[in-house]
Formats: structure tokens, sequence, C-alpha cells
DNA sequence: TTCTATTTATTCGGACGCTTGACGAATCAA
DNA sequence: TTGATTCGTCAAGCGTCCGAATAAATAGAA
């Protein structure tokens, strides 16, 4: 129990501190050196650590370096969109080996399951290693899924996916269970881990594509809500009548800041026709005035949804992603129209990960859930409770 | 170290089960018989337990009963409203012994300040409770508090108080450090307690009076915000411009849904001179045509409110407060209004503790200070952090 | 009443993990 | 070569926990 608790910060300081020698380890942890010489010794045996050199050039004797070993476990992490499908293999020491991606099978369902597990295979045979070593892997897929169950409650868009046990399979197919997380939520942990929002508690992220969505990042943890649902502001009752019949299938916001929104609203302002809301931000940055309008009133929609945020939850850091928020152009437009409409200023900056953020974020979970696995203390770690109203009696 | 783990989880038993014997206390920790003796020894020796009788009746041996007792200590919970200031008292175990309540002193300032050591000090006597026993006093504050200096922001609706170091001046006062919170987040977590949000994880607390305000309560824990203004939702960008200048000002949401919102709009309705909010409620109650109107108008903007909160936080209940929140005719509209706009229905109540909350809620968090106090595990309970991007090798 | 089964409570011995201090080993600098 | 310094191991001791044995107290059966 109290070995648990030492083996657990040994392992804490070698993931932030490698390579380093035991007498090193002693003096960050606080052991003694004897306790870290058995700690590093079977972490040696388990193959969770490894000799990585000898200390040189200081005064006095040298010192045996030991770092994570990648045989101590792989992880795996995987971005499911419906255009795109990406795959990072990463080791327990949090080192991205490679990164991986193709077009998502257009044939759907089965196809996707076969190219996800085909392409995992594929990297960790590069990269020398078994697919039997990957240890976590977590999947990053559009849509409501479920914190309890881990199930898609929203099939993502992606067709025949909704009939299939997409967690059952795939685990199958893979050989190891898979956690599946939203992928805007993993966009957030992307950008919180290797992105523009490290060692921040207080995040939001806000991801303008083909559809909205938003992440939250409150004390440190994600917010996942009740149902999953948490950031579903497709359905805030911004930028139109919320009880008009497309808001309450679609969601009002969606509906006019979604990609399809905006390419329906330049065209109802006159404008010629295109069939992607990309070329309406081209056109607007060559100096078509339609274009130009079309753009301004989306900003003004983003900055509206980014204010209801902000007065909400008061994040430290708004983060702007998808397809059109990283544009840094829309972007200036958001910020400056949230100046006027938040009651206190707040930090923006546009995705630094971009399309990658989805995969690192699912290769930070995936760690972390292996970290957990080795050293987690689940029960330890929560509060004491308080007690019921009505005090229990114990019957005697 | 191991010990101190002990003594956590047996002072967590007692918590809950009290009165109970060794041997049952033994079986429901896991620890041996003789560990038990030694840590409840420990306990009664530092007053924090004491005997409460024999068990009798079952076969064998009579065991010695043990319970919490109030020499463990006491904790104070004020809620320092701008009507009205209560005090309630609670010893270590979590029984609240008394509350007190007086109409807030009008001259403000160090008056207030005065009249809450009084009734404090009052309220310990009288329960033969001497005010240096208090080992932990929060207090409830209209306003935002910063989470990190814990210092008041925004002064409450209570004259010569701004000016004033309330934290220090009081803490002098009382014999004992206070710590400040939001009085809406304190109704929240009292409602969590006492209330009727029992044991959920996920809550949001719609308070409407005079301001309108939100706590939030996510993943089993208050969000506050990074500079403490979550739950500012009188910014809202709902039911008006928010470019206006009195959105600017006192934020759009609350210049329609506070207090003054719901006279000002009646006014302009062409409604008869009222002075209070309370008075359009009654009148729509009695079937002034207007007054519905105007009631109406008010439940929908709230239900706006909500599903915005809905939309981005997802909570598994919706909880109404504060004098108008709670009025259950309102609450039935808003309700009815919200399953109009949430992309998903989610459960509402009114508050089940009124004006109580906000005390219930300090105590609440007094009670789970003192017991972190002699039982925390703070270091131990952090979650393994990822390494940063850019390994850090150590110098050598 | 006496005896037995049962439960509570204490005592004792042993195991585990941690620390301290001493000591040998290895290295650099003079 | 010598001394200072640091690394790593060994041995001893301490705190905490557990299990087994034992004593104490009680209800129910004989």
């Amino acid at each position: 129990m109290t070995r648990q608790l030492s083996r657990r910060s040994v392992f804490e300081a070698l993931l932030h501190r490698s390579p380093i020698s035991r007498a090193d380890l002693a003096k960050v942890t606080g052991l003694s050196k004897q306790t870290m010489s058995e700690v590093v010794d079977t972490f040696e045996q388990q193959g969770l650590v490894r000799r990585v050199g000898r200390t040189s050039g200081n005064v006095g004797r040298t010192a045996v370096l030991y770092e994570l070993s990648p045989e101590g476990g792989h992880v795996l992490g995987i971005d499911l969109g419906a255009r795109r499908l990406t795959v990072a293999l990463a080791e327990i020491g949090g080192r991205v080996l490679a990164e991986a991606d193709e077009p998502t099978d257009g044939r759907g369902g089965a196809w996707v399951l076969d190219q996800i597990a085909r392409l995992s295979d594929r990297l960790a045979r590069d990269n020398h290693t078994h697919p039997s070593r990957i240890r976590s892997i977590v999947l990053a897929t559009p849509g409501v899924v479920n914190p309890k169950t881990g199930s898609i409650e929203m099939a993502p868009n992606i067709s025949g996916l909704d009939h299939l046990n997409v967690v059952g399979l795939l685990g199958e197919k893979l050989g190891h269970p898979v956690v599946f997380e939203n992928d805007i939520n993993l966009a957030l942990l992307g950008e919180i881990w290797h992105g523009c929002a490290q060692n921040l508690a207080n995040v939001a992220f806000l991801a303008l594509g083909s559809g909205v969505g938003l992440g939250l990042y409150v004390n440190g943890e994600l917010v996942r809500g009740e149902n999953g649902a948490a950031g579903e502001i497709g359905y805030l009752p911004i930028g139109g009548d919320p009880l008009q019949a497309e808001s309450r299938v679609q969601g009002c916001l969606e509906y006019q800041l979604g990609a399809a929104g905006i390419v329906r609203r330049f065209g109802e302002a006159g404008g010629s026709p295109v069939d992607s809301a990309k070329q309406v931000f081209e056109l607007a940055q060559s100096g078509d005035a339609r274009a130009i309008a079309v753009v301004g009133e989306t900003a003004r929609l983003a900055a509206l949804a980014a204010a209801t945020v902000v007065a909400t939850v008061d994040p430290q850091l708004l983060v702007l992603g998808g397809s059109i928020g990283a544009r840094p152009d829309f972007a200036d437009q958001v910020a400056r129209a949230l100046v006027q409409l938040a009651p206190r200023p707040v930090e923006i900056r546009t995705s630094l990960l971009g399309a990658r953020a989805g995969v690192v974020g699912a290769v930070s979970v995936a760690l972390r859930r292996l970290h957990d696995e080795f050293f987690g203390v689940a029960e330890l770690a929560s509060a004491l409770p308080l007690p019921p109203p009505a005090q229990r009696h114990a019957p005697q």
C-alpha cells in the first residue's frame, strides 16, 4: 500500500526528469536511497525502466542513469473523422513515436473499422512494436459519447456505423478495449497537453467547422455532462428563433453558424454560388462585399456563443478551433466582437495543433489511463463525503 | 503516513455510521481490531470521539459504542444578505446545533461586521460552546469572490463594506480566519447537501431574485471560474440587444430578468404602479392580464437562460431558487417553456431550503474544510501529470 | 444454576516498508 | 598518489499493520 505510493512518486519523477540517477530520484521524491534502489530494481525487472548510461564530468562516483522504457507499454490515439482517419502511437513516457493518416474509407461501416485496425497495425509494426504491446487505446469521434456506458449515442457522420457495436467490434479487432471520447473534447485536451493551452486549468474550446461544438475544461477536468452532452452549443438560443422548426431539429445556433448555414446565408445574401464555407471566406479575403458581410455576421454569432460561455464558466482562455474557427483572420473578428459582449476581457487564441489536436488529445487520455492503471490511487483520492442529513443509526 | 490514512478511513466510517463499536469499525474499514483500538484510543484522547453506551440484546460480549464528540470542533456558517443575516452553528459530525437570523444592520460597514460577531458569539454561548472552539468559518456573500485571493471583488449590496478589508477584520473579530464564497454557489451546495439535489454530481442552480445568478456543480465540484466569475449570467446576450448601454453596464439578461427589470417591464406594459416584483407575481395570480403577460415573458427569458446552461454543461438537475425562482407557479411556467427549447429533457426542481440554502451551504463547506484540515490527503490525491512536450533533460 | 457458543477486546509475535548511519566503490582534482 | 566527493549497498532500528492466541463478557440452552 505505502509501497504503491512510493512507486507512484518514483514513476512521476521519471516521467518528468528522465534520464535521472537513483541518487537524484531519491532527492526529488524525498525517499531514501535504499528504498529508491529497491523500487528501481523492481521497475527494471518489470521492463518499465532501463539503464541509459552513466553520468560523467562531475566530481565523485558516476551514477547510472535510468529512463522509462518503451517496453513499459505503448498507447494508441485514433481520430476518426468523417473525412480523415488519423492514428498516433506513443510510448509510456509520453513520446509520440509516429503518426499516420488516410482518407476515411468512404464505404463506411465495417470497412472503416477494418481500416482503423489495418492502419494501427501497420503503425505498430513499423515502429518495432507488436500490436499486443499496446495497453491503452482512445478513439476520438464526433457525436455524443455517454460517459457512463462509453457508447456512442449520436452516430458520427459516417454511414453504416450506427448499427454496429463499434466499441465492442473495434476492441476485438485491435485486441484491446477501446475508450471513446468526443472529438472536440479530445481536441481541447490536445491543446492543453501540447498546444496553445498548456498548464491551464480553465479553458473553453470553441470548434467551428461543418458543425459547431464546445469543449470545456474546468478545475483541471473535462466537463462531459451527465449524458455526455455538455458543449452541445448548436442548441444555444442564439442567432434566430429557437422555436423555429430548423432550430428544434438541428439546433438554433448550428443552423446559422454551421458550414451549411454560412453557405445558405451567403446564398440568401445574393452571393455567387459556392459549394463550401471555405469559398465564402476566400471570397471575403479577396474583397467580395457580400462575403465580407456574411463572414462578419458569422463572427458576430461566434462571439455571442463565446460570450455565453465566458459568462457561464469564466475560462482563463478561449481557444478557437475547427476548420473555420482556426482561421486567423476570422479569429481576429471574433475577438473584436467579443470585447463588446463579454463582461470582462478574456484571452483568445487559435488552435495550435489544428487537425492534429484530436489525435494528440486521444494520445494524452490514453497515456493518462495507462498511468492510472499502473499507479492509480482511485479510492484514496476521493474526498471525505459529508454525512447525510438523516443520521443513520446502525441497528444493533 | 499510513497511519494518517487509517485515521482518515476510521473518521469517515464514524461520520456515516455512528454510534458504532470498534469491532464494527474494523469490519467496515477493513482494518484489524488491533489497529482499530489504537486509532480509537488516540481519537478519544484528542476529544474527537466519545463513548456513548454499550450494545445489548445480542449474543456475545457487549461492545462499547463510540460517536464523534462535539468537543472535536465546531463550525460556523454565515449568510450575509443585503436584507437578512443568518448564522448557523454545527459540530464536526455534521449536526446543525442552532440557527439564528436578524435583519442586516442598515447602517452598513463596520456595524454589520459587529453584528456578525455578536450574533455568532451569542449562538456559540447559547449552545455551551466557547467561541474559541470554532475551528472553521465560511461566509456567504453576494458578489464575485476571487478563488485565489479569497477577497471580494464586487462588493455586496451593503453600504460601506467595499472600503473595508472584510476578510481580515471579520477574521480578527471572530478569532478565526473566515473563508468567503459567493452566496449562490453556497446555496447550490446547500441544496446538494441537505436539499433537493442530494447525491448528484452535475447540478445547475438558477437563482432569480433581485439579480440573476447561476451556480454550477460539475463532476462533483463547484465551478468558480478563473476569476470567480463563473455563473455571472446576468451578462448572457439574451432578451435584448447586448450592445445596448444598459446591457453593457448591468448585463443584458439582468436588465430584463432582474427584479427591477420585471417591475420596469410591467410599467412599460401599462400595469398599475407597483414597487416590487413580488407584487407583479401576486397580481398575475389574481388574474391581472398585463401581469400574466409580464410573468410569462419572464418565464420565457428564464427558460432561455436555462436552455443555455443545459446546452453548455448538460446537468442532471436544474434547481430554481431565489425569491422569484423558487415560486412554484413560476417554476412550472419555466419548465414548460424549457421543454420547447432544450435539446433534451432535463429535470427541474425548486429550491427545498429556500432562504436557508445559503447558510446550509456555508456550513457544508466549513465542515468539509475542517475535515480536510484533520484528515486531508491533498498532495496524495493529485492526478499524475503528463510530461510536457519538450522533455527536459536533467543537466548533469 | 451451570455450561456452551458467541462476540468483544487485548496481548504478543512476525512481516513489511521506510529511514538512518556506516562503509566500500568509483571518480575528479590537486 | 592522496583527499574530497558522490554513488550505491548493507545492517540495524522504528512505525504500522496483521493474524493468532487468549481473556472477558454476554445470551441462550441444559
